[in-house]
DNA sequence: ATCGCAATACGTACCGGTTAGTAACATGAC
DNA sequence: GTCATGTTACTAACCGGTACGTATTGCGAT
């Protein structure tokens, strides 16, 4: 019952290919002492069910809404069966937290090269994020973070998936913070609040319409960051 | 089918009791030709079940999200039966923009009159607020925005809980902007959509954690007025 | 005044569909 | 033979919604 909670321990130095980091596996290895390889079943061509469930998961709960998808419409896009989610998820509840952290991978992803592309200067890197978001946000189905969202659905906080959610957004804070640093803030602390705040309201104005503030996110993010680093 | 979409047609001058602008009712009066005065039923102490359901229903849904909460617990709740909500309300969904309507009259209120008090300078109007709210965001059991989260909870536009949520967003955005050209904002349209992106991030990270960015939003919000009103 | 009657406001009991979750067994690949 | 998966069938709870019966009230006709 107190499976793991933090999305991926720290903030991922490159986010690998959403294979790994399962971790909700029904039974997962209770004892695995010796360094065993984890033998990858099915061999030949890539594992079936349990992933397929995951991405279709992924899609419909981030396109929907946790709440307003029914196991069985997760099944059936992935052209699997119940039983199947079942053997490789605890609970509806279990595959909604792997949601979550298959997505907290891919925000990092995301987020630490934004446009597939990295960057040294932490100001260029925060306004690429930026631009990336912005742009996607004023586009007709977008629908926020995930995680963020998972928030709004589920307020208890004994909730798996808000757990993730709410791990993720601690670290999410401190990276900002980290960067603001860099950049040579006054209040590293301050703007880096100050562009998590812009982000998230970037993430929840871009669902409410098209045409949103979003719009004008990147030129605020510029004037929040010019504003706090030390003039001389 | 058509029913009154906009929350309250612009924003309210004053915002009046909450106990007018019902405007969901059911079979409303299809023909009312000549002037009838309107004959209030029960003379004495007016409706009372559809009013304790409005009551019970923006409370729970606000709370713990309206998806999760059932029709049986909101009649539990308010102390009346199934029938009687159904009587009043057309479905769930209308129940829903009922409480968006009055979510959106309550807000305004809080809006125009921040802490109780009223302001001329637009600086310090919109700087109370963002002061009252930042302090509720960081508090316990602080659930964000009742129509942010609506609209989290119902992608699809054509939802009337939605609907009202929109229309409400595209008012806020208007007033705001209207708010920092008043300041002497350079570009109003900027410094609006900044204040609007920090607010629902207030709204948003508020719920996700105490203790969160929400700390910081009134610095950032007197940064970010400094830096967009013209310096001479 | 008071009878009759309709409208009002509410409750009891129920329905049909959907939901998460499971049990038992079969099959096909390695 | 064992491991992942499919098949079928089931459950128990819940959910939105409704058919129907019943007090109370106001009011016009008698």
């Amino acid at each position: 019952m107190k499976k793991a909670v933090e999305p991926s321990a720290e903030r991922p130095a490159k986010a690998f290919s959403s294979e790994v980091a399962t971790g909700s596996r029904k039974e997962n290895a209770s004892k695995q002492e010796s360094g065993a390889p984890f033998r990858s079943h099915r061999n030949g061509k890539g594992p079936r069910a349990a992933d397929r469930i995951r991405a279709s998961a992924s899609e419909l709960f981030y396109r929907e809404g946790i709440r307003a998808v029914g196991v069985d419409e997760v099944v059936e896009r992935a052209g699997v069966t119940k039983p199947s989610l079942y053997r490789s998820f605890a609970s509806k509840d279990d595959l909604a937290a792997a949601y979550m952290r298959d997505y907290d991978l891919d925000f990092w992803e995301k987020f630490e090269n934004p446009g597939g592309k990295s960057y040294s200067d932490p100001r260029e890197h925060v306004l690429a994020y930026i631009r990336v978001l912005s742009t996607r946000a004023v586009r007709k189905g977008y629908r926020g973070c995930g995680l963020s969202n998972a928030t709004v659905e589920y307020p208890s906080r004994d909730n798996p998936a808000r757990q993730v959610a709410e791990a993720h957004k601690k670290v999410f804070r401190k990276r900002l913070r980290e960067l603001a640093s860099s950049m040579g803030a006054r209040h590293p602390a301050v703007l880096g609040d100050a562009l998590l705040l812009l982000i998230e309201g970037i993430y929840v104005t871009g669902q409410q319409s098209e045409e949103g503030p979003a719009q004008s996110a990147l030129t605020v993010a510029k004037l929040l960051i010019d504003a706090s680093v030390a003039k001389a």
